[in-house]
DNA sequence: CGGTCTTGGTGTACACCAAGACCGGTGCGGTACT
């Protein structure tokens, strides 16, 4: 048991922080009581500070189950700047000796990050079955939910997991999760009687937009105008890759933004770069899909437009949270032309089986298909002990659930109620008309001040003119040597 | 699903149109290939 002036004192101490924000204590205490806990905290420093502070004061090793490699790098590159050498992320991208080093040295360590996959395997799960483990976090708990049973199912067997690990106390940290998805995740972690410390979800300095266009041209027209004429930073968010590359091309040919693409088909390298000129304003808009978010961490985004209609409300507030964390006021705009919805649904109903086709894998027995991800699906939930019968059901299920989502989703832009009060009541967080914001939704407002609300860009403020590679760079050197030619200071510029 | 592109047949020599194919997101790890 630790007391809460001990959490006090190693806030002040370690972290240099004067007091907890929302949630955290809370956390802190129900996990010092021996709680096994469920936070759903607004996104930001928040749910990483849980587990480090926990980490310090009891100098255990705590073990991460995180989604994205590149997340558990930036977790490692935060704590290592921070003077914690005992950190590392156990990834694929290691080589064998280091990998083996690292697991010959468990105990060595404080913080160590993994993906749901790397600890699947057996000799992983048996090096860490022979260390104590402090405390098991899984970051991003949401993923269990969204992306265990038909994109990711290792995420499925992290309950049994957390049983062979020796049953540690364990944190799962989300920063979205409807009562819902909050249930699934403690029943696949088979911790029911998990503390849930749930914070409020709502934003009430992102005013909730929705545009509808009767053809493409003009919604591409719309994108155009908004993002020339929008202060920026911006993410505009697409449900194909192909769109999501056409469109930063136009966006830069009509506006004087400097726009990038970002999906999963950049390489790397590439991928990476785009992310950092982003997130140090270098970049003024990105045309991303999915793929951008987790564990982007840029407060000042001030709109996120949705090309595309996303499959489910979660997923969407998820992405338009990424706006406005300052504080600031921020703008969620959603451009809907009729028939947009069938991209979602195909995508929402893409990754799971049909009968047929489990039939079809159910009778073979090679286990790798290579590339063909539904074979290698059905082919784990076989290896898992269903029968051919239950998937079926499963999966069926499943369909009428994600199909469920999509159709809350399409009610968000249908209703000519308050949008905020729409999600309000979607996550189980419905207030009073006095929380609303001034300033709320296009149900009260459909042609929103973007001026009034100060979210136009000055000239001043104007992509071209904050660009570095244009202005600071290139066109200072131009400028610099131009008056140094003529005798002039730079001051005088 | 539904818009867009490709293919193939028609009837007559290069264009036209209908039927059919294709597209549409998220990532881990390790193994089998070039």
């Amino acid at each position: 048991m630790i007391s809460t002036e001990q959490l006090y004192q190693t806030l002040k101490q370690h972290f240099r922080f004067t007091d907890f924000r929302a949630g955290q204590l809370d956390a802190l205490t129900a996990l010092s009581a021996g709680q096994n806990t469920l936070a759903v905290l607004p996104t930001g420093a928040g749910k990483t500070l849980i587990y480090e502070l926990y980490g310090v004061v009891t100098q255990k090793l705590v073990l991460i189950v995180s989604p994205l490699i590149s997340l558990m790098q930036d977790q490692v590159t935060a704590l290592t700047v921070k003077g914690e050498k005992r950190a590392a992320a156990l990834t694929s991208l290691m080589t064998y000796s280091e990998k083996n080093w690292v697991l010959r040295h468990l105990s060595e360590y404080r913080f160590l990050f993994v993906s749901p996959e790397m600890l699947s395997q057996d000799q992983i799960l048996s090096a860490f079955q022979r260390v104590q483990i402090g405390l098991l976090v899984v970051d991003e708990a949401h993923c269990i939910s969204t992306w265990g049973p038909d994109f990711r199912p290792e995420y499925l067997l992290l309950g049994q997991i957390r049983h062979q690990l020796g049953d540690p106390l364990t944190l799962m940290a989300t920063a979205t999760a409807t009562q819902h998805v909050r249930d699934d995740i403690k029943q696949k972690l088979q911790l029911p009687q998990a503390t849930e410390i749930v914070e409020p979800v709502d934003r009430q300095n992102i005013f909730l937009s929705v545009e509808r266009f009767d053809t493409q041209n003009d919604k591409n027209d719309r994108l155009i105008e908004l993002v020339a004429k929008l202060k920026k930073p911006g993410v505009v968010y697409f449900s194909s890759k192909k769109k999501a590359n056409e469109m930063a091309e136009l966006l830069t040919a009509k506006t004087n933004s400097k726009v990038a693409a970002y999906h999963a088909d950049l390489d790397p390298e590439t991928r990476f770069k785009v992310q950092q000129q982003f997130m140090q304003d270098q970049l003024d808009v990105i045309c991303a899909t999915s793929a951008f978010g987790m564990g982007i961490d840029k407060n000042n985004v001030r709109f996120v437009i949705h090309y595309h209609v996303p499959s489910d409300v979660e997923s969407y507030w998820q992405e338009i949270g990424r706006a406005g964390r300052d504080g600031e006021q921020s703008v969620a705009i959603l451009l809907y032309q009729s028939g947009d919805e069938q991209i979602a649904q195909f995508l929402s109903e893409a990754t799971i089986p049909q009968d047929n086709e489990i039939h079809y894998y159910f009778q073979q027995n090679a286990p790798q298909i290579a590339g063909d991800e539904k074979a290698n699906l059905i082919w784990f939930y076989k290896q898992h002990g269903y029968r051919e019968d239950q998937l079926q059901a499963a999966f069926a299920k499943r369909r009428e659930q994600r199909l469920l989502a999509l159709r809350k989703m399409m009610g968000y832009l249908r209703t000519t109620a308050c949008k905020r009060r729409y999600i309000q009541a979607y996550f189980d967080q419905l207030k009073g008309d006095d929380h609303l914001p001034k300033h709320c939704c296009s149900s009260d407002e459909p042609q929103p001040d973007f001026k009034g609300l100060g979210l136009l860009a000055s000239t001043a403020d104007s992509a071209a003119a904050n660009d570095p590679q244009n202005s600071n760079t290139e066109w200072q050197a131009i400028l610099t040597r131009l008056f140094n030619f003529a005798g002039h200071q730079s001051g005088a510029l």
